[in-house]
Formats: C-alpha cells, sequence, structure tokens
DNA sequence: ATAGAACATGCGTATATGCTCATATAAATA
DNA sequence: TATTTATATGAGCATATACGCATGTTCTAT
C-alpha cells in the first residue's frame, strides 16, 4: 500500500499514467511524449511496475509498458479515483495531445525505418 | 493529487490515520499510541492537514486532529479505498488496539490532573 | 560479423524527506 | 508572576529519491 501511494507521489509518474491509460506504449514513445531523458522514462515505469500498477511485454527491441489488469481489479476505488482526478493535473491536456499526435506517426518506426 | 498521494506513501502517517479514522485526538494522544515522540507526531500530522486530509481546532492547551469531512466528500473513491485497505497494514491490529486502550484511560488528563 | 536502436542500470550529484534534540509559544494553574 | 503542559518549529544529520551521463545488453538489419 505504501509502496503504491510513493509510486504515484510523483508528477511524471502520474504523467505517464495519463498517457498508457488511453494505450500501451514502448519507452521511447513515453520519452517523446513527455520530453523526458531515456532513463529517466526507464525508471520511472519500472517504479509503477514493481509495484503492480503496469506489467510489460518485450517485443524485438521495444518494451512496451500497460497497465496491469489485476491492478484494476485489485485497487478499484483507487483506479476510480486515478481517473477521474488524473484529469486535473496541470499537464493532462498537454500530454494527453502528445499522446493523440504519436498515435499515428509511431515515433519508433521514424527512428527505425526497417521496423 | 501529487500532494495528497505523498502525504499517504508514509507508514507513520497512514497509522495516525488508522486511530484517527476511529476518533478525533489530540497531538499527545497520537504520540503515546503509536509510540513516537512529540515533535515527529506534529510534523506528520502538518503534513496531512497541509494536503486537506485532516483539519484541526484547539482547546485549552491542546490541538485536536480530525478527518476532514469535505476531504471525505471531494475524495470519495480514495477515501472507500483507504477505508478498506488501511487494514490491511501490519500494525493496524495493534495501533486499533491502542486507540482502544486510550479511549477511556485519557492520556492527557492522566498527565494534567487539573485537566 | 558489425553497426545501430531500444532499453536497463551503475555512478555521482543535488535535493527532499524523516528523525532527534533543543527551543519558542501559548494556555492553564499554583 | 512563575511554572508546567501541549504544541509547533528551527537546526543538524542520515537516508531516500530524482536526475543526467555513461555503459552494458539484447535484438535487428545490413
Amino acid at each position: 500500500m505504501v509502496d503504491i501511494f510513493k509510486a504515484l507521489s510523483e508528477e511524471s509518474r502520474l504523467r505517464i499514467l495519463t498517457l498508457l491509460m488511453e494505450r500501451e506504449m514502448c519507452v521511447c514513445e513515453i520519452e517523446v511524449c513527455l520530453n523526458m531523458t531515456q532513463s529517466n522514462a526507464s525508471r520511472h515505469l519500472t517504479v509503477l511496475k514493481n509495484c503492480g500498477i503496469l506489467n510489460c511485454y518485450k517485443k524485438a527491441q521495444w518494451a512496451y509498458y500497460r497497465i496491469n489488469e489485476s491492478f484494476i481489479v485489485e485497487h478499484k476505488d483507487l483506479w476510480q479515483y486515478l481517473q477521474h482526478k488524473i484529469v486535473e493535473l496541470p499537464t493532462y491536456q498537454a500530454d494527453h495531445e502528445q499522446c493523440e499526435k504519436y498515435k499515428t506517426i509511431n515515433v519508433c518506426e521514424n527512428t527505425n525505418k526497417t521496423h
């Protein structure tokens, strides 16, 4: 319980959740959408994964992170709260737009033409 | 939102909530029930108050802290979650018993006979 | 095989946080 | 008025955390 709240008590990580509530993403997408360094994005994702909020799978050289469905089930009230309140983040609008923007462009395919 | 999660991401503060969910308390009661220093208890209570979870009123030389009713209204889902999950804290049982114990004894009246 | 891309992680640094001790303040009482 | 009690808070210390840079690993594609 403490580790879940700890994970959620950081703005960058809440911003990551803003994106992942929309769709799963690989690290470099998050990196670009939120304009953070790769190591920073990776570390935050690890924190969110370690407390059960996210899970991830690897596909080729990419690591895709997404909301852990069993977390939603086991922490229903908290999840409801997050869904309602996360839109109030000052960064929500902008982050969400970035998420939409890269939905079609696909960052990875751009940097790695052969994907 | 971040400050609320920050406040909740600390075990001592969750233990304080365990007590205050039962009834309002003054600082020295919390101090005794949770076996922490006075300054420590006071600081944690301040953090919980500053993010809106608690409020307090003063009566004679005591400061009574209690759950802020409007917090419950404005953060219904989170509050539900807390109520369900806080009982899973490893310290819950013991803390709750201390709370019951000092319900009748009243710590303050013992140390200050003229109260 | 080699090079490049995506990702995780070790290391050093700056800042935040929690703790204790000591002190200041306010109220009650002798 | 002087003392005691309850509380808040400043100072100093230890630890935790977030960050950037550099590097190691894995997979892909040439």
